[in-house]
DNA sequence: TTGAAAGCGCTAACAA
DNA sequence: TTGTTAGCGCTTTCAA
């Protein structure tokens, strides 16, 4: 073990000049054995097995930094996303999930960069992406400002969700008004007429997008709006379940709501955590659908909006590898694309018809 | 924003050449304005404020491939963890949170290498390791051959819940022995006699540990095991609901045990949901107690043994980064350091004293 | 205070 | 078939 701990920490590698004078060949002789399939060299195999051996004498390896440097390729995308507050961001997760298998299926890496809110991204990505990433993933639900200003110039950049468009990037994103639409549409069918809506924060487009699709299928059925029939906040489950609690204090006395139409699974799930403690039951008593389908979604069989979270993350790494490899083609054949994903109410177990008789608020 | 367009996707970007050529200055002369904090040279007032204003006139930005090549360092961190299926991995994202927090604090990044499996491992580590990132995490709960062949020489590496020992590599982990012998203990306390383990996957020191700490608790209370008392499976709540219902049936017209505890919480979820889909209710006739405390718990109230996982992650960036620090001083003095973390039982509510009258199983 | 030169490790083009 | 040369963009001597 010491031995080979020892081999494990030597100082310095070896490099293909080392290999090259190990085999007696020149070093780049021994370039175009181990990594050249891109030369037009030919060589022979008695100088092709001799590097081999000494290649795999010294434990060569080739430097990934330096190849970089000559390539002008980096074999590695990045990824933005703020990560706000300690608790872990399921609906990032699911997309990043997609964005690793993308880049894992075409050789490429993928390097994550935190913001913890959009202000620093200016300095911060700036001074981490040059020369060291390929291209860009934005995951940019809640971007404010316009990032042309501060994205890398030469790097091509692909949004999902962007808050706004962004000039020379392609955006993914999915039909959330028409998924809202489907969800309290059901509702309705249901035979709901009491429906609140516990949605995401100010300032997220997707958030307004929601809550259009819960207007218009309220309007559609002509049924009238719960009196406050919105409140937002965060996209998580305290801020969900906070949201609720203060609703019905709020309310107290008045009629119960018979429905419940969040704008996350984890509101959904801040929201049914807030009518148990209230003795109230999901769905007997008030029916929950949440929105995305994350893990959250599948494990408690919350009824909710499916939206392609994995595929967009997967489809996006595949639009910006494309980007990539065309990158030094005419811009104008890339201009911004905007594509657009279904998406779909999943059936869960927080679905029911109304109760008979309603309930009051205690 | 054709303008804007325009300046995002023009072919080359400046390079210090072309900086200190517009400011009429040497190359190194910008360098040492623009990066060097490092050089003893001193530069006028007037040089530098040229220099400044012609970065900014021609939006330069360092090569970050090439720095790497001449500081031999990256700023950039690796992670190695098995995805596998499609199911995001809780487990994995509570510690990869941490990492990431704790590398963005000290300025570094972070990449991402998912592998299927161990067995292509070797290969891709090592064709994407050198010269890319300055040390390796490993998330090597489910490790079963020793990586010490085909880790990058060279590299500092740390592993968290390493499956086995690593000769050179520090590791940390977390006491689940005392962590199962708690939630065990607790259970006991409450009355429960019949509980039954859902663990995790063979081949898992892990899930091991967790069943030795489930033995020892019965042992220290005097209490026999239940009949068939242990199965295993996959840490996932298809795994764990699969498991739950095939013992179910297994033992069809006994007594219905009073409590599980699982060796994860997506397991303990799994279990819940093979239980309600029998009418059973959590905690009035069966407790549940999960093991990690990831979202899953938390969003669930489900009682469970925490591991501070996103500690460990955050942990584990520190002690591989110090080791970067000095990885070019005596290896004996980074010799393999073993980090044990403690464990705690969190209460939740899937946990209740027993039935007074048992039921059995339909 | 500044510039010229050499080199990090690798590779593409050209000569031998 | 192989070796030489030059250069990717940046930094670090060392000399001016």
């Amino acid at each position: 073990m010491a031995e080979s701990l020892k081999s494990r920490t030597g100082h310095k590698a070896a490099t293909l000049a080392d290999v090259g004078r190990e085999a007696g060949v020149s070093a780049m002789a021994a370039s175009a054995v181990l990594n050249g399939a891109r030369t037009t060299a030919r060589i022979s195999d008695e100088t092709r097995s001799r590097v081999l051996e000494a290649a795999e004498r010294l434990r060569y390896r080739p430097d990934e930094a330096a190849r970089a440097l000559t390539h002008r390729r980096m074999n590695t995308i990045g990824v933005v996303a703020t990560l706000l507050g300690s608790e872990p961001n399921l609906y990032f997760l699911e997309i990043f999930n997609g964005v690793l298998r993308g880049a894992a299926a075409a050789g490429q890496n993928t390097t994550v960069f935190t913001l913890d809110g959009w202000d620093d991204a200016a300095q911060r990505i700036a001074r981490f992406c040059d020369g060291r990433i390929d291209g860009l993933i934005l995951v940019a639900p809640m971007l404010e400002d316009d990032p042309s200003t501060w994205l890398p110039p030469h790097t091509p950049v692909v949004s999902i969700h962007a808050n706004r468009e962004i000039a020379g990037v392609a955006n993914l994103e999915s039909d959330e008004e028409a998924g809202a639409f489907q969800a309290v549409s059901r509702l309705l069918e249901l035979g709901h007429r009491r429906i609140l809506h516990v949605g995401g924060p100010m300032g997220s487009t997707g958030a307004d997008r929601r809550i259009d699709g819960y207007m218009r299928a309220h309007e559609a059925a002509g049924v009238p709006l719960l009196h406050d029939p919105v409140v937002r906040d965060a996209y998580t489950f305290e801020a969900g379940r906070g949201a609720m609690e203060s609703w019905l204090q709020r309310h107290r006395g008045e009629e119960l709501p018979q429905a419940v139409f969040a704008g996350s699974d984890a509101i959904a799930l801040g929201c049914i955590d807030a009518l148990a403690a209230r003795g109230l039951r999901v769905p007997a008593d008030v029916s929950v659908v949440g929105f995305d389908d994350t893990l959250l979604a599948r494990t408690s069989r919350l009824a909710t909006v499916r939206q392609p979270l994995q595929q967009m993350g997967r489809q996006a790494a595949e639009v910006l590898l494309s980007r990539i490899e065309t990158r030094h083609e005419n811009p104008l054949q890339r201009a911004p694309r905007n594509v657009v994903l279904p998406t779909e109410l999943v059936a869960g177990a927080t679905l029911a018809a109304p109760r008979t008789a309603p309930l009051a608020i205690g």
